[in-house]
DNA sequence: TAGTGGTCTAGACCACTCA
DNA sequence: GAGTGGTCTAGACCACTAT
């Protein structure tokens, strides 16, 4: 009876494309038939195979049945912390340092992510991210005063500006690039890393409802990895 | 009242946390409250909610309630297409070249990655990935011979080895690592890049049952990004 | 121990899409 | 047009855990 639980069918089916019973490509059998063979309500075969449909395991279309994906794409979630928890995950004592605070027009590029009219001023923030005092990370960020104008007031020196925004405008969507770069003079400097040694970078730009909050760049000190299971 | 979907809803309860009905690590009316507030049946409120808890929006806990996530850790989820994909999608021609091919015992610490005894030999890789004949990443694995004896036969010529992999033990687990590195000489070779320049790497590890098939390190040509969406 | 989420069921209807 | 997945419901029981 407990071999009718959505998790048990849904590994053994995945057992069964996995010993290759079902080819890449190929039709399975439809719910209602898997529902028959594993003695279980349709619903139960369902959210097993939404599970596997979620994991791009198998694609399911009406009329169509569920195959098995024919060029399976790995998919891999990352968890993106608060750099203040990643380094108290090191058992590392966290610091920060705002190395700049201004409000100014930012450049195009900026303004066109932050979906700024010309000329419209942003607060400019630089952050030294520190582990016991040494280096961590470096980020620097663009804040749309007009979206959070708040942040104005906000006591920068004690929390973060991530952090601050985190709390203030929880679960904003958005989007995330990784990339390598050389680190130029400045990202060195703030790093205390060698000008040109390799970067890894997490760029991001954060929105609410339609409009933009933040973009900001981090640049982990050398040797950074960011882990994930697939 | 309106829209009984758990999509519908799902958005309904995330809004009313957006906009600070509800703050950061406040706990929210529990599933026969909500289903009656919206006239919807229990399971359909569970469902929106365990949407929002597979994303990190809340927290869930048997006896104690539904709590909206204290600490938002933001979530990416990044797909890793095959390599031949990437370069299709960006319309150029795919190619590729095996470098290197040699079975013999591996490092100790290639030999601990994939679970081997001392000594057991198993079959090296180098392949260029190539876009319209320019490189566009270069790849080193090891093949845990053993666990899939049959790629010595395979036409690595015609078909990448993570093709053939992907085909013929699709859906292995296996864990994921990105990182930057400077490019050493051979890398630096391979990619056409300077010595030095900074390199977006994913090295990856798969496992099926329990058992290592393969492990691999993928270095991407400068100015290489992963895209995702949070 | 009581309360909350987790899950299964049986039945129903709908929506999409393939032929 | 017909077959398949998508979803909602009402009710039931279970499993976990906070108090």
């Amino acid at each position: 009876m407990s071999s009718h639980s959505h998790h048990t069918i849904r590994q053994a089916i995945l057992d069964r494309i996995q010993t290759g019973e079902w080819a890449l490509g190929e039709l399975i059998p439809g719910e209602a038939m898997l529902a028959d063979e594993y003695g279980c309500a349709r619903t139960t075969i369902n959210r097993a195979l939404q599970g596997l449909a979620n994991d791009g395991v198998v694609i399911r279309k009406r009329k169509g049945g569920t195959r098995v994906c024919d060029m399976p794409v790995r998919q891999a979630k990352f968890n993106i912390p608060v750099v203040r928890e990643q380094v108290e995950a090191l058992g590392s004592v966290y610091r920060h340092q705002v190395t700049r605070r201004v409000e100014k027009a930012p450049p195009t590029a900026v303004q066109k992510r932050l979906g700024l009219a010309p000329g419209t001023k942003s607060l400019q923030l630089d952050t030294v991210h520190l582990a016991d005092d040494r280096p961590f990370a470096f980020e620097t960020r663009w804040v749309n005063t007009r979206a959070v104008p708040a942040i104005l007031d906000a006591p920068l020196d004690e929390i973060s500006a991530n952090e601050w925004l985190v709390q203030t405008v929880p679960f904003s969507s958005g989007d995330v690039v990784f990339c390598a770069v050389n680190a130029g003079k400045d990202v060195a400097e703030a790093l205390g890393a060698r000008e040109g040694a390799a970067v890894f970078v997490i760029d991001r730009t954060t929105s609410l409802a339609g409009e933009f909050i933040t973009t900001m760049q981090l640049y982990y000190r050398e040797g950074y990895q960011l882990h994930s299971q697939l």
